[in-house]
RNA sequence: GGGUCGUUAGCUCAACUGGCAGAGCGUUUGACUUACAUUCAAGAGGUUACAGGUUCGAGUCCUGUACGACCCACCA
C-alpha cells in the first residue's frame, strides 16, 4: 500500500484517536499485571470552559508525559475529569437566566441547580471532547466530575472529619467579600494592584472640645468606627487617650484607646478603628473589646448603621461623607497616593473587608506535614527554585476561608437548631426547628481531594491500591498554592501519604511578543483555530518546544505553521523509504554484513539522539529533547542521510541497497517512536507504513541507547567528507557556476584519500562533480581552479572559464582569516600551561588536533595564494 | 518591604553537569535535482543588557547595577 502525498490529519485524527481508544490502549489495563504504575489526575478544567491555550499546554506536556511512561512499558493511567467551578459556572447560569429577564432569587435554588445540572449534562463534556481532539490519552472510563456523588461523599466526609477534629470551625470574622458576586473568597482569590488613590486626612474630633488628626483611604469605613487608637508611648496623643471621640456625622461616642500596634510614623499617627471593615482594626477591636460594626450590605451599598447614609453605594457614600464632613470644618487635605488596592481575581470589582460568619479551617496543623513532605524529599517539586515559594507561603498560611453563598457546590454538611445548636454530620438531624446550612464549599476543598477522591477513596479500591500515590502532578506555577499545596496538606492528612511524588509546573503561555493572554489585548492563541488549520501535532509540539520548565512561553504562531512543514517533511521521509522499500519488503533486513561508512554515521548519530533524549526525559527537559529530535531528523537524516542512501539505492550492489534500506528504516522507525510523545497521530499514521513490531507504536518500547552503535572514526570521516560537500557547493554557488552543469574535480588527498570512492560518490550525487580523480604527490597542483580545503584535503574544481583571480584571491583570503582566528585561538589556549596541564585530557587533545588541522588547512591555503600571486 | 524569573541574531526562542554561541521565522542569491517548492542549496546577520569577580577557560558560577515580568506581605 502506498503513502498519500500528503499527511491528512483532519481525517486521520478522529479515526487514529477513536482506534486507540476502542483498543483500550489508554487504559493501564494494557500493561502487563505487575508493570509498575505511572499515575497523572488531569488538572480538572472548567466544566463551564473551552478550551484555550492554556489548556492546550499542559494537555501537550501530560500526555507526552503519559505517552513516555506508556512505551516505557508502564502501567499508565491519565485520569480525566472535569471540575464543577463554582464561582465560574454559577455566574455562567446566572447570565441565562438573566437573558430570560429572572434574577437568580426568583428563581429560587431548587430550579437554579436543575437548569445548571441539565446544562453541565448538555455541554459540559464539551471541554473534555476538545482534549480528545488534541490526543490526550486519558483513560475514560474513570472520567470523573468534583461533584459527582463519590466525590461529594469525600467532600462531605472530609468536612465531618475536620470538623470533629477542631479544624474547621464557624464564625464572624472579617473576611474579603466580593460586592459583585455577593461571597466571601478566600485571600488567594484576592490580587492587589498598586494603583493611584487618595488619602483622606481630617479631624476627629473629641467629645470635650479638640480633635485627633487621622488619615483614612476610604472615608465611608468613618460611620464604622468604634475607637481612635494611638500608641502608647505618643508623646503628641498619650493624654488624650481615655477621652471620648465622636463619630463625624453620626455623632456616635467612641473612645480614645492605646494600642502598640499603631504605627507612628504612618499618618498623622493616630489611627481610626474600624474592626467591621479592616484586618488591622478587627485584630485591635478584640484586644479591646470593640462593639464590631459592619456599615455594608452584601453589594456594598451602605445600610442602617450608617444612618443618614444608608442605600448609598459605598464610593457615592465616600463623596457624600467627605463633602459633608468639609461642611463641617473637619477636614485637613486630600492627597494623591498610590496604594494597592485590592481586586477579585474574578470581576476586578474592589474587595471589600468585610466581618461576616463564615467557615473556616485552621490550615497550621496541616501546612506542617506538607511541609515536611517536601523537606524531606517524599515530594518533589520541578523546577526546584519553587520549592521555596511554597516553604514561605506554608510557613506563613493563614485560616482558610471555606464558605461560599452560591448554590453550586457542595452544600456544606450543617444544621442549625431551634436554640443556636450546630450539628454537623451526614444527614440532618432528627426533631423539630432544625434549618440547613445554605452555603456551599470553596471549589478549592474538593479540588483538593482530587488525587485520591477520583480513585474512590474513602472506600478502599483496588484503583486506589494499585494507583495511589500518584506519580505526577503537572500543572501551572499560578496554582500552586490554590490548588497544589491543599491537595498535598489534605492528602497527607486523610490518606497518611503524600497524594504524588513530583510536581512539575509549567509556565503561562503569552503571546509572541510575550504579552499576558487577555481580553483587552485581543490577544488570545485559539488552539482550535490552529489545530483546524494544521492539526494537532503541530500545535503540540509547538507548545511543548517553545520555551523551558517553569518559564513563561511566548508562542510565536508562525512556529506552529513550521511544525506543520515539519510533519509533511516527515511524511516525505516516510514515503521516501516506504517507495523505495517497493516490492523488497520482508527482503530488507536480511543482510547482516558490516554497514557502510554513512551508514555507521547516522546510526551513531542516531545512537547520540537516543542517548540524549533519554538523558533529557529524565531531567524532564522534554522541550530540549524535542528540538533534538526535530534537528537530527530533517537536518541529519534527511538532508543528508536519505540523499546519501540514493547512490546505494540507485546501485546495483543489492546487499549495499538492503543495508541501506535496513539502516534507512531502523533510523526512521527510532525517530517515529522519539516523537510519538510530541507528536501522536502523525507518528502513528507513518510507523503503520513502516516495517514494525507490535499493533501500535503507543505500546512500542520507548529507545534505548545501544553502545554498539557509537562509531567515532565514521562521525569524524563523515564530517570531512561534509565540509568537502559543503565546500563544493559554495565554490559553485560563488563562482555562480550554472545549476545544471556537470564539472569534474581532483582530490590532493590527505585523510579523505582512504574514503576517495565514498566522497567520489557524494560530490558526485549532491554537487555535481563527474570525474574526481586524485592527484598524485608529485602532480603539481592544477591551473585555474577553485580550491576548497578541508583539514589536509584539498578539492580543485578546474573553473578556468568561470573563475577570476581576484574573485579566487578574495575568497581564499577570506578563508585564511577564518583559519587563521581560529588557529590564534587554539594556540592561544595551547600555550597556556595552566589550560595544558589543568583542563581535562580530552579538551586538550580535542584542541591538539583542532591545530593541526587548522595548520594543515593554513597552509594549504597560503600556498594556493602565493600561486595566485605569481 | 521581602522574594523569584528574564535580558543571547531584525523577531520568537535554544544551548544537558562551565569547554569552538544554535534553530525557526524574516532577509539576500540560486534551483521545480523523479520523497517533499509544505522543498533544496549557498550567504548575510552576535562585544550573549552593563560593571566587577572566580576559573586554564564563563552565555553558563559569584557580587553589584539597569531595565522588564511575576509572586508574597494587614502599610491607615
Amino acid at each position: 500500500m502506498t503513502m498519500p502525498k500528503t499527511f491528512d490529519f483532519a481525517s486521520a485524527e478522529g479515526r487514529l484517536y477513536d482506534w486507540w481508544e476502542q483498543n483500550g490502549w489508554f487504559r493501564p489495563e494494557a500493561a502487563p499485571e505487575d508493570a509498575e504504575p505511572f499515575v497523572i489526575s488531569i488538572p480538572p478544567p472548567n466544566v463551564t470552559g473551552a478550551l484555550h491555550i492554556g489548556h492546550a499546554l499542559f494537555v501537550s506536556i501530560e500526555d507526552l508525559m503519559i505517552r513516555h511512561a506508556r512505551m516505557q512499558g508502564k502501567a499508565a493511567l491519565w485520569l480525566p475529569g472535569s471540575d464543577h467551578a463554582g464561582i465560574a459556572t454559577q455566574l455562567q447560569i446566572e447570565r441565562m437566566f438573566a437573558e430570560e429577564g429572572r434574577s437568580k432569587d426568583e428563581v429560587g435554588r431548587e430550579e437554579f441547580l436543575e437548569r445548571t445540572w441539565a446544562w453541565k449534562e448538555r455541554y459540559g463534556g464539551e471541554i473534555l471532547n476538545q482534549l480528545r481532539r488534541m490526543g490526550a490519552s486519558c483513560d475514560w472510563e474513570r472520567e470523573r466530575f468534583t461533584l459527582d456523588d463519590g466525590l461529594s461523599g469525600a467532600v462531605r466526609d472530609v468536612f465531618i472529619a475536620l470538623y470533629e477534629q477542631g479544624l474547621v470551625y464557624r464564625g464572624p470574622r472579617l473576611v474579603n467579600w466580593s460586592p459583585g458576586l455577593q461571597t466571601a473568597v478566600s485571600d488567594l482569590e484576592v490580587e492587589h494592584a498598586e494603583e493611584t488613590g487618595k488619602m483622606y486626612l481630617f479631624r476627629y474630633p473629641l467629645k470635650d472640645g479638640g480633635h485627633i488628626p487621622v488619615a483614612t483611604t476610604r472615608p465611608e469605613t468613618i460611620l464604622g468606627d468604634t475607637a481612635v487608637a494611638v500608641h502608647p508611648d505618643d508623646e503628641r496623643y498619650r493624654h488624650l487617650v481615655g477621652r471620648r471621640a465622636l463619630v463625624p456625622m453620626l455623632n456616635r461616642e467612641i473612645p480614645v484607646i492605646a494600642d502598640p500596634q499603631v504605627d507612628r510614623e504612618k499618618g498623622s499617627g493616630a489611627l481610626k478603628v474600624t474592626p467591621g471593615h479592616d484586618p488591622n482594626d478587627f485584630d485591635i477591636g478584640e484586644r479591646h473589646d470593640l462593639p464590631v460594626l459592619n456599615v455594608m450590605n452584601r453589594d456594598a451599598s451602605m445600610n442602617e448603621n450608617a444612618g443618614p447614609y444608608a442605600g448609598l453605594d459605598r464610593f457615592e457614600c465616600r463623596e457624600k461623607m467627605w463633602s459633608d464632613m468639609e461642611a463641617a470644618g473637619l477636614t485637613i487635605k486630600v492627597e494623591d497616593i498610590r496604594h494597592s488596592v485590592p481586586r477579585s481575581q474574578r470581576g476586578g470589582e474592589i474587595i471589600e473587608p468585610m466581618v461576616s460568619v463564615q467557615w473556616f479551617l485552621r490550615v497550621k496543623p496541616l501546612a506542617q506535614g506538607a511541609l515536611e513532605a517536601v523537606r524531606d524529599g517524599r515530594i518533589r517539586i520541578v523546577p526546584d527554585r519553587f520549592t521555596r515559594v511554597y516553604y514561605h507561603w506554608l510557613e506563613n498560611i493563614e485560616d482558610w476561608c471555606l464558605s461560599r453563598q452560591l448554590w453550586w457546590g457542595h452544600r456544606i454538611p450543617a444544621w442549625y437548631g431551634p436554640n443556636g445548636e450546630i450539628h454537623v454530620g451526614r444527614d440532618a438531624p432528627t426533631g423539630e426547628g432544625w434549618t440547613a446550612e445554605e452555603d456551599v464549599l470553596d471549589t478549592w476543598f474538593s479540588s483538593g481531594l482530587w488525587p485520591f477522591s477520583t480513585l474512590g477513596w474513602p472506600q478502599e479500591t483496588a484503583d486506589l491500591q494499585r494507583f495511589y500515590p500518584t506519580t505526577m502532578m503537572e500543572t501551572g506555577y499560578d496554582i500552586l498554592f490554590f490548588w497544589v499545596a491543599r491537595m498535598i496538606m489534605l492528602g497527607l492528612w486523610f490518606t497518611g501519604e503524600v497524594p504524588f511524588r513530583t510536581v512539575y509546573l509549567h509556565g503561562m503561555v503569552r503571546d509572541g511578543l510575550g504579552r499576558k493572554i487577555s481580553k483587552t489585548l485581543d490577544n488570545s492563541i485559539d488552539p482550535l483555530e490552529y489545530m483546524d488549520r494544521y492539526g494537532a501535532d503541530p500545535l503540540r509540539f509547538t507548545l511543548v518546544t517553545s520555551g523551558t520548565p517553569g518559564n513563561d512561553v511566548n508562542v510565536d504562531v508562525k512556529r506552529i505553521e513550521g511544525n506543520w512543514r515539519f510533519v509533511n517533511k516527515l511524511w516525505q521521509m516516510a514515503s521516501f523509504v516506504k517507495l523505495n522499500l517497493g516490492g523488497h519488503e520482508g527482503e530488507w533486513q536480511h543482510d547482516s554484513s558490516p554497514h557502510d561508512l554513512y551508514s555507521r554515521w547516522i546510526l551513531s548519530r542516531l545512537d547520540t539522539l537516543v542517548r540524549n533524549a533519554n538523558r533529557q526525559f529524565d531531567s524532564y527537559l522534554y522541550g530540549e529533547a524535542g528540538r533534538q529530535v526535530h534537528d537530527f531528523l530533517w537536518r541529519e537524516f534527511a538532508d543528508w542521510y536519505i540523499e546519501i542512501s540514493k547512490i546505494a539505492l540507485h546501485g546495483d550492489d543489492v546487499g549495499a541497497r538492503q543495508r541501506t534500506l535496513q539502516t534507512l528504516v531502523h533510523a526512521l522507525e527510532t525517530g517515529t517512536r522519539l516523537l510519538h510523545p510530541f507528536m501522536p497521530f502523525v507518528t502513528e499514521e507513518i510507523w503503520q507504513h513502516l516495517p514494525h513490531e507490535g499493533e501500535t507504536i503507543m505500546m512500542a518500547p520507548w529507545p534505548q541507547p545501544d553502545e554498539e552503535l557509537q562509531d567515532p572514526d565514521a562521525e569524524a570521516i563523515m564530517d570531512a567528507l561534509v565540509e568537502l560537500v559543503r565546500g563544493v557547493r559554495n565554490a559553485r554557488s560563488e563562482y555562480n557556476v550554472p545549476h545544471g552543469r556537470r564539472i569534474s574535480a581532483q582530490l590532493r588527498p590527505g585523510l579523505a584519500g582512504n574514503h576517495i570512492d565514498e566522497l567520489r560518490a557524494m560530490v558526485g550525487r549532491l554537487c555535481r562533480v563527474e570525474n574526481l580523480t586524485l592527484l598524485a604527490t608529485e602532480d603539481s597542483d592544477p591551473e585555474g581552479c577553485a580550491t576548497v580545503v578541508v583539514n589536509d584535503s584539498v578539492v580543485y574544481l578546474p573553473l578556468a572559464d568561470l573563475i577570476d583571480v581576484d574573485a579566487e584571491r578574495r575568497r581564499l583570503e577570506k578563508e585564511r582569516d577564518q583559519l587563521q582566528q581560529r588557529l590564534q585561538r587554539a594556540q592561544g589556549m595551547l600555550k597556556n600551561e595552566q589550560f595544558v596541564s589543568r583542563a581535562p585530557e580530552a579538551v586538550v587533545k580535542r584542541e591538539l588536533d583542532n591545530r593541526d588541522e587548522l595548520r594543515a588547512s593554513l597552509e594549504i591555503v597560503d600556498a594556493r595564494l602565493a600561486s595566485l600571486r605569481d
